[in-house]
Order: structure tokens, then C-alpha cells, then sequence
DNA sequence: TTGAAGCCAAG
DNA sequence: CTTGGCTTCAG
């Protein structure tokens, strides 16, 4: 989010650029928030939510970048630092309340808008004039909820149903599979139904509050659905209720069926909305690894795991087979929908299902919606039908989504063919490598993974990781060899003495880096090249780019991993003992990394952002590109690798990354409409007087993610302070403070000859208690980052995996992708360093307006002259200083200290006018009155 | 059908 | 100028 409208102040500052001009530039990228905005975000023209849209999203992100052919790193949150949790928390709950204030009007106006029903109802005159629906009422104003109640109360009672008192007391309280409900007239019960399904969408939560537990709350989230739409169903009914009435039939009641439907269709939904995560599940995996996980099964995966384990040893298999001759007689009737695809886990069948099914399942089985407790009650705790059917229903649906994703270029298959003989998405298990093609990696739907709480889902779900990550273990412990292998040798080759055996400690991250120095090696055991690495480079895409391994990492291999079989022991034989041992010493500290780094891998998957960070890492290798996991906040690792200058700047729209120290920043770079711009933290220290301490102290003022500002104070307010108050770091604000306490206690402005205009507008604002909280500029000026050295390398991106990778089960979607990689891969593969630097793109003259707000333009002037003064540090001093000693005494009044109310200096624009133009204008010195006359004229576009 | 950002009008 | 409400856009 970043602070409050500083991207308003800092917009003189920025230059629009041509993307081709970032051609070579290595720009960190801030991918995580787009993560979760691409989940909920991105709707296709029906409203529901994409399948991979975080996948699709940094699809053509990744694209544009190399298009231009920047050199991109990405950069991954990691935890988010408590400051900030806490500031968005109180934030989220602010915006609870309101809403809850906003609600309980809303109530009002339901109420009277049903006692207006009751009357009309108890009149009789039921299809003669129309009922105003709801919405007309809410949005009636409060006339209404005066005008009607103008009925006694008592006279009220009596014709109105108890129901409509329930109602207004709990909206999802009222019965309406009761008499009483069915013998309402239909308009009634369709109103009430539709208010209903509001209260259940909209203010559930006042009635029933969400768990706590994400894991209930998931289920939580189900009763609703499971609610609304019963609520849906019963409206459909009366909806045809009513036009059989108006068309003259006798009403006719089809409670039952209504259910039935209600139900079918609700299980599909239910099912749909999850299916939107996948897992790359790798056949890749040791035997081992599964089996330690076996005995922590619980009754619903018994069946998977032994599964499992049955064929661990085997060729590859189908693990699950989908049964279609499901013991039918335990469910109800399905309806038509569902009926083709239907099928059920059967015990004693040794084809389990698979995991996401059981999670269904058991989400079902534990939902405790009120149908359902109503439901199990009636069955005497028997599952209810429409948990059967959701069974019946996730069955199916697997089986769909196994057909579209085993097979995405045969997009003509009619739905309901798609199932029962079509094999499942398999998961290969095989003990050796030879059996590990590329082609064995499937795509396994993998429910959503707080769908279910509790233990026995978590142990399923650990699980599925667990093959996404031993198989990744793998492979980074492959690459991790090698890397290792390579520092040992940089570090005896050059001498420079590069830090880079001191980071060891991390993440993937670190293996991406390390490569470069695999890369950039001359390939000198090009003619020996290992039976192994070859096999190596096939199933381990990341690593074929970096072409030949040399011998010791064969070696390494060998050694380590067991998985790796058939040596060409003849090619690491002149290895010395040496070597060999203090491989072996670095291969052990690898290791234990790795066991770090695995668990924290675990702990990421069991999350659904997790989920979607490991997917968008793997597509990241594959298209051969950097990335990093920071320890806490991306932006403050992107400002770190900047002023490192491991990169040249960040792409980035969030302006936090200023106050953690960022230098170059573009932004815009990802929307399509707007330029790209340009921002230099000199040019903010130049144009603008900011430095970051100064970014910092607004951060106070305007509110950021880690402080909520002070109310009432924008950008323009808030430079005026800082203008009103110097001093270095933090100073300025608790003078602020300590001022601000001071001139709540004096009542009048006595004679206070020092106050200016801008204090007596500061004396009425609001601050609270512990004004400037040290923490915050703690956090900003200490965050965690990664501070290791080391350089990035890029790959050539793989294009026959990224063209397999489903972005979406659709052909033409694998079209659209190809599509879109084209120019992207014909830019690669230019040898031309320029691209066509005159092309249509033709940059629009717009030089950046000068700054527009008259007090800003004061306050920046003050500012920055003061500083001057004050201190010497200023390095621009030089070429600024000329005009500003020579102003008038008008000009120097800016400070709190003097009396005189400039408000509108002349001379002190044309200061700001000139320097604001020179920044825009690439150094142009004009006449200070000639920058002035234009910056003036300049209005922005 | 979500949320963030940009635009406009009122205090 | 600030704020809030409203529209737009996101792949």
C-alpha cells in the first residue's frame, strides 16, 4: 500500500521513460502482492474467479520484462513485521465497525420496509398493486422509516407473523420450511427469502461469527454457501409460485424437490470454488520420504496411503482410480447433473481417492451449517443426502478436472463424457530416475488448504507437499551440490576474496544466485560430458541452461544422492582426497540448510499463499529467472539489493520502497494505460528537500502500512510540518508533538507572535497519545533483508515446459500462451543489444509539471533552504546556492521563528519553479524568472 | 464480484 | 486541501 499519497508529492519528480531504455537493467520485481490481488482479483466476464490467475498474471508479467529485456529478479515476502500486522488489523477492524454502523440503519430500514409487508399482506390485496422491493427501500432515505410505522403497534402484532419478529431479531432464524412460512403469501415469502440471502451474503457475520481457526472458517464459509443457496432454490420456487398464481393455476408446493435441486447444485458449487489451486505433484520421490509420513494416518487416508504404498515400489501406476459403480443405494437419487459422473469411494477397494476428494469429504461430513445438524438429526447421525451428493459431487469433479488437465489440448470433449473411463491424473512414484521423465509430472487438483482444520486433512495435505517437496528438495539439493561445487572452486580460483561461502543460510534464493558463477565458467568439460549430468539436466529443468557440469558435481552427486544411479565413475576418478573432504564438509552445512529450508518450504505450503508462491516459483524456473525469498518485507529487500547495487532499481507502485531506502524506482511498469516512470531518490533529495528521514516522518503523517496517519494531514499538510519543525531523524515530529500538547493547553492564541498560519491550522488537528511511535521509523530504517552478496544469474526460459504448464485447462489458452511468448522469445534471441530505440513508441514530450500546489511549492522551498543553512552536507549545494543567497528576506521567512506570513512569496516560487524545471528539463539552467514563467503555465495533462 | 487506484465534488 | 463516494481496471 505504502504511504498515504506520497506518490501525489513525489510526481514531479518522476519521469516518464520508454520501457526499451530498461533494456540489460537488472530490476528487482515485488511480486507478492499481485499474488493474492490475481486470486481475488481476476474474474473472468461471469464473475468467477480465475483457475491460475496468479500463474497467468506473472505469466504476462514475466513476459513483458523479458520482452524488454530486462533482466528481472524476483523478490517473495516473507513475514510480515508485526508493526504491520497490527496497523492492518486495527485498520480491518476500523472498517468492521463502520460497516456495522452502516448495518444497524439497514436493519431499521429492513424493519419497517416488514412491517410495511405485513400490512400489505394482511389487506389482502396481494397481486393487485406491486411490492416495492427491498432495495427501494434502502435506498428510499429515511422518510420512510418514519412515515410507516404509523400503524399501533399492537394492531401490527396481530396481523403480523411471529416470523417477521424473528426475522428482524435473526434474520436466519426464521423457519421456512414451516407451515407457518409456506402459508405466507408468495411475494411475502420471496421477499423475506431475498432479504435472507442478503443477511447470509452480506451480515452473517453479526449473527454468527466466524471462527477464529482459519480451518473453521472455511467451514464457516460453506455453511453460508450451503445456506444461500437452499436460499436461492426456495426463491426459484416462489418465484414460480408466483407466476402460476399470476397465470391464473392453483399454487403449487414442491417442497421436496426444491431440495433436491437445491442440493445437486449447491455440492457443484461447493466443489468449483476450491478447485482453483494445484500442486505439481513430481512422480520423482524416494520411497522413503512417503512411507515415514505413513503412520501418521488417520481413517480417511488409510485408504490413500496404503494405496500408496502398495505401488511405491512398482512402475508407475495410477495411484487412484475413481470407482463409477457407487454403492447407489446409500445415496439419494442424484439429480440429473450429477448423476453421470457420480461416484464414491468404496472401503476395501484399493483405489482410494485422492486427497482432495477426502478433504471434501470430510468438509462435508464436519460441516455443522444448520441444514446439516438438522439433516443428521433426522438421519439419526447418519450422513445427510447433501453430503453425499457433495461427495458424489467432489468425486466427479475430480475427475473432471483430472480429464482437463491429463489431457489439455483436446478441448472438444463434452463435459459429461469427461469422466468415469478417463484415467485420473496420476501420481508417479518410482524408486529410480530412469522412470522420472518430465513427462511424468502431473497436475493434481489440490483442494483449497484451510478448507478443513483439523488434523486428519493436515496430514493429508502435509503429505501432498510433501511429493512437491521432496521433489524440490531434490532438485535443490542437486543444484545445491553444484553450487557448492563451484564456490569451492571460485574460491580457489579468483582470490578476490568474495564473501560469497558466507551465505550459506538460505533459501532457494540462494541457489539461483550462486549459479552465475556456474554460467559464466568457461565450459571446459564440454568433450567428457557425464551419461549423468545429461540425465540430470533432463528432469531438472533449471539446470540444462547452465550447460555442462563439470565432473566434481557428478561426483557430488553420486555420493549424496542416492537417486542418482549410473556413474561414469572413470571421469571424477584424478580427483584428490582433499577435495573430496572438504566437499564432504560443505555438503554436510548444505544439508542442514536444506533441512531448514525444506521445513520452512512445509510450513509455506500450508498456506494458500504458499501454495501459490511455490507454483509461481517453479514458473519462475522455468522461464529461467531469479527470485528471492526476503526474510520480511519484499519492498525493504528490493531497496536493500538496490542500494547494493546488485540490481539497478525497482519495479515497483508501492512507495514504501522509498523509505526503506530504494534509489531507482519505476514505476507503472505492469499497467497498461500509463507511462512508465522513473523516480530518483536524488531527485527527491533535489527537487523535493526529502531525504528519508524526511519520507519517514511523512510516513507518520499521511499513515502507511505501518502507522496510521494523523487525520486530516495529506501530502501538503504534512511537508508543512515538516517545514514548521526541523531537525534530523525524528526530531521534527516529537517538536511536533511536544508543540502540539503545548498549544492544546493555551485556549487562545495569546499574542503568539510565532504563530503562523500553518501552526494555527496544526493547533486543530488531532494526535494521538503516543504520537510518534519510535518503532515505526525503527522499522523502516532496520527492516530484515537479506543482506548477502552475490550476483543473479538468468536462464533461457524453457519453452516447451512453460508451454505444458497449465495456466488453464483450455486449449486455447496454450494458444494464447504461445501467443504471447513469441515476440518474447524472438527478443531473446536477438544478438542486437539496442532495440530499435526510435520505434513507434514514441515518448509524448511531457516533461514532469512543476509542483502545482502553491503551499507545497513554500513548503519544499523553506524546507530545503533551511537544510542548506543548516547543515552542509547538501551536495547539490553548489549548484543551487547561487540564487537562494541572494533572496529577500521574504524568501527566508519560511520558519515557524518569524512572524511575517509569506504565503505566496514571489521569489520563493521562482526558486522552486527553477529547480523543479531543472530536474524536469535534463540539467537545462534557465533564468530563474524564465523556469518560473513556464512552470507556472504547465498544467499536468 | 474483490480491492486498489484514480477522478470528482463537497467541507 | 482533505475526504469520501464513485468508477475503472485487473488477465
Amino acid at each position: 500500500m505504502g504511504v498515504h499519497g506520497l506518490w501525489r508529492l513525489l510526481e514531479s519528480t518522476g519521469k516518464p521513460i520508454n520501457p526499451e531504455t530498461l533494456e540489460g537493467k537488472i530490476l528487482a520485481v515485488d511480486i507478492s502482492i499481485w499474488l493474492n490481488q490475481a486470486v481475488k482479483g481476476v474474474r473472468d466476464r461471469d464473475g468467477n474467479s480465475v483457475q491460475n490467475a496468479h500463474l497467468l498474471t506473472l505469466f504476462h508479467r514475466i513476459c513483458k520484462l523479458l520482452f524488454f529485456r530486462i533482466r528481472p529478479v524476483f523478490v517473495f515476502d516473507g513475514d510480515a513485521p508485526l508493526l504491520k500486522r497490527q496497523t492492518l488489523a486495527l485498520r480491518r477492524q476500523r472498517k468492521e465497525e463502520l460497516s456495522r454502523e452502516s448495518n444497524q440503519t439497514n436493519e431499521k430500514l429492513l424493519k419497517t420496509f416488514l412491517k410495511r409487508q405485513a400490512i400489505k399482506a394482511a389487506l389482502g390485496d396481494r397481486s393487485q398493486d406491486p411490492l416495492p422491493s427491498l432495495s427501494s427501500v434502502t435506498r428510499n432515505e429515511v422518510d420512510d422509516m418514519y412515515i410507516l410505522p404509523a400503524l399501533p403497534p399492537a394492531e401490527e402484532k396481530d396481523f403480523c407473523p411471529t416470523l417477521q419478529e424473528e426475522f428482524y431479531e435473526d434474520p436466519n432464524s426464521v423457519d421456512i420450511n414451516s407451515e407457518e412460512f409456506a402459508s405466507l403469501p408468495p411475494e411475502m415469502k420471496h421477499e423475506i427469502l431475498k432479504d435472507m440471502k442478503e443477511f447470509s451474503k452480506r451480515r452473517r457475520t453479526m449473527y454468527h461469527k466466524p471462527p477464529q481457526l482459519s480451518g473453521d472458517f472455511s467451514q464457516y464459509q460453506l455453511a453460508g454457501l450451503l445456506q444461500r443457496n437452499q436460499l436461492n432454490q426456495r426463491l426459484e420456487k416462489v418465484e414460480k409460485e408466483m407466476s402460476q398464481q399470476s397465470a391464473g393455476s392453483a399454487p403449487q408446493l414442491y417442497q421436496k424437490d426444491g431440495d433436491q435441486e437445491n442440493h445437486s447444485v449447491e455440492s457443484h458449487r461447493l466443489v468449483s470454488e476450491d478447485h482453483s489451486h494445484y500442486i505439481l505433484i513430481k512422480g520423482f520421490t524416494k520411497t522413503k520420504t512417503a512411507s515415514e509420513n505413513l503412520s501418521a494416518a488417520q481413517p480417511w487416508s488409510g485408504n490413500f496411503l496404503s494405496g500408496y504404498k502398495r505401488r511405491a515400489g512398482d512402475r508407475p501406476e495410477p495411484l487412484w482410480r475413481p470407482v463409477c459403480e457407487g454403492e447407489e443405494d446409500v445415496l439419494d437419487p442424484p439429480s440429473e447433473e450429477c448423476k453421470p459422473s457420480a461416484s464414491k469411494p468404496s472401503e476395501g477397494d484399493n483405489s482410494p481417492p485422492s486427497p482432495r476428494t477426502l478433504r471434501a469429504i470430510q468438509a462435508a461430513m464436519n460441516d455443522s451449517s444448520d441444514e446439516e445438524k438438522v439433516d443428521r438429526d433426522k438421519n439419526g447421525g447418519r450422513v445427510s443426502p447433501q453430503t453425499l451428493l457433495a461427495i458424489q459431487q467432489a468425486l466427479a469433479e475430480e475427475e473432471d478436472g483430472a480429464a482437463e488437465h491429463s489431457t489439455p489440448t483436446n478441448s472438444s470433449v463434452p463435459e459429461l463424457q469427461v469422466n468415469t473411463h478417463h484415467p485420473a491424473p496420476q501420481v508417479v512414484i518410482s524408486s529410480s530416475e530412469e522412470e522420472a521423465e518430465p513427462d511424468d509430472a502431473k497436475w493434481l487438483p489440490l483442494q483449497e488448504s484451510n478448507f478443513n482444520g483439523n488434523s486428519t486433512s493436515k496430514n493429508l495435505r502435509a503429505k501432498d507437499i510433501l511429493f512437491n517437496i521432496s521433489y524440490e528438495d531434490e532438485m535443490e539439493e542437486v543444484i545445491g551440490q553444484r553450487n557448492k561445487v563451484s564456490e569451492e572452486e571460485s574460491k580457489e580460483q579468483d582470490a578476490d576474496g568474495s564473501p560469497r561461502i558466507a551465505r550459506e543460510k538460505r533459501s532457494p534464493v540462494e541457489i539461483h544466485r550462486d549459479r552465475t558463477q556456474n554460467q559464466e565458467k568457461p565450459e571446459d568439460g564440454l568433450p567428457e560430458v557425464s551419461a549423468v549430468a545429461l540425465k540430470l539436466d533432463k528432469e531438472d529443468h533449471d539446470i540444462e541452461r547452465h550447460g555442462t557440469e563439470n565432473q566434481e558435481e557428478d561426483l557430488k552427486e553420486e555420493t549424496e544422492t542416492e537417486s542418482v544411479s549410473a556413474p561414469t565413475v572413470n571421469e571424477w576418478e584424478h580427483l584428490d582426497v582433499d577435495e573430496l573432504e572438504a566437499l564432504e564438509s560443505s555438503l554436510q552445512v548444505e544439508q542442514s540448510n536444506l533441512r531448514e529450508q525444506k521445513q520452512q518450504q512445509e510450513r509455506m505450503a500450508n498456506t494458500v499463499t504458499g501454495q501459490m508462491y511455490l507454483e509461481s516459483q517453479e514458473l519462475l524456473r522455468l522461464f529461467g529467472v531469479p527470485f528471492l525469498v526476503a526474510p520480511m518485507e519484499a519492498e525493504a529487500q528490493c531497496a536493500a539489493l538496490d542500494r547494493a547495487d546488485q540490481t539497478n532499481g525497482t519495479i515497483t507502485d508501492d512507495s514504501d520502497v522509498w523509505l526503506f531506502g530504494g534509489r531507482h524506482v519505476y514505476k507503472n511498469f505492469f499497467s497498461q494505460n500509463k507511462y512508465v516512470e522513473h523516480y530518483q531518490y536524488n531527485d527527491l533529495q533535489n527537487q523535493l528537500g526529502l531525504d528519508r528521514t524526511k519520507l519517514i516522518n511523512l510516513a507518520y503523517l499521511l499513515g502507511s502500512d505501518y502507522t496510521e496517519g494523523v487525520p486530516g494531514v495529506g501530502y501538503v499538510t504534512g511537508m508543512e510540518i515538516l517545514n514548521e519543525f526541523p531537525g534530523p531523524g525524528l526530531e521534527p515530529l516529537t517538536q511536533f508533538s511536544k508543540w502540539w500538547s503545548e498549544a492544546q493547553e493555551k485556549k487562545r492564541l495569546t499574542a503568539n507572535p510565532r504563530h503562523t498560519k500553518v501552526k494555527k491550522k496544526l493547533r486543530d488537528l488531532k494526535l494521538q497519545p503516543g504520537f510518534p511511535n519510535p518503532a515505526v521509523a525503527h522499522a523502516y530504517l532496520q527492516p530484515a533483508v537479506d543482506q548477502s552478496d552475490g550476483s543473479f544469474s538468468w536462464g533461457l526460459p524453457q519453452l516447451d515446459m512453460i508451454k505444458e504448464y497449465p495456466f488453464c485447462p483450455c486449449a486455447c489458452v496454450c494458444r494464447k500462451t504461445e501467443e504471447t511468448l513469441q515476440p518474447v522469445i524472438k527478443q531473446l534471441n536477438s544478438q542486437q543489444t539496442q532495440l530499435r530505440i526510435d520505434s513507434f513508441f514514441r515518448m509524448e514530450e511531457r516533461e514532469k509539471q512543476m509542483i502545482r500546489s502553491q503551499r507545497l511549492r513554500r513548503a519544499v522551498t523553506c524546507m530545503k533552504r533551511k537544510e542548506r543553512e543548516g547543515g552542509e552536507e547538501d551536495s547539490e549545494e553548489e549548484e543551487h546556492s547561487p540564487p537562494s543567497k541572494s533572496l529577500p528576506q521574504s524568501v527566508r521567512s519560511c520558519s515557524s521563528s518569524s512572524g511575517a506570513d509569506s504565503d505566496d512569496g514571489g521569489e520563493a516560487a521562482m526558486v522552486t519553479a527553477r529547480s523543479v524545471f531543472e530536474g524536469s528539463r535534463r540539467g537545462q539552467r534557465g533564468k530563474s524568472t524564465r523556469g518560473r514563467g513556464r512552470g507556472r503555465g504547465r498544467g499536468k495533462k
